[in-house]
DNA sequence: GTAATGACCTTGG
DNA sequence: ACCAAGGCCATTA
């Protein structure tokens, strides 16, 4: 039953994201044309662990480059850690050099 | 079917 | 510059 292929879309795009790299909800809002619907992405986040092959919703922040669905994963040190593991410094929840390290598929993808 | 919420973003005071 | 409120889309109760 195409689960909201709307999900679907936005899992796509954040597979896509390169290793070392993060985007906002925003951002894949924009891409998928609907940037007023920033938030159903990140609605789309929540069941990103449930669906197969899981999505790397570490690699998603918000537009201030805040870890703000940390605390809906499985552990939510393990974000930071992953995006440690990325080569991402992240303090206080927060992605240093986020405009640096931020990717855009608008710019990136669609260009 | 209506009401409320949400891992957000934008704009107004 | 900082604080507050609204809007958008989808899901769930």
């Amino acid at each position: 039953m195409a689960n909201t292929d709307f999900f679907e879309m936005v899992y796509a795009v954040v597979r896509l994201i390169p290793r070392g790299r993060v985007t906002s909800y925003g951002a894949i809002a924009n891409y998928l044309g609907t940037k007023s619907s920033a938030r159903v992405v990140g609605y789309a986040m929540n069941a990103a662990g449930k669906v197969k092959p899981k999505v790397p919703a570490h690699r998603v922040v918000n537009r201030n480059g805040m870890l703000t669905g940390k605390l809906h994963f499985e552990h939510p040190h393990q974000m930071q850690e992953l995006l440690e593991k990325e080569n991402i410094e992240v303090k206080n929840d927060q992605v240093m050099n986020f405009e640096k390290l931020f990717w855009d598929p608008t710019s990136e993808l669609e260009m």
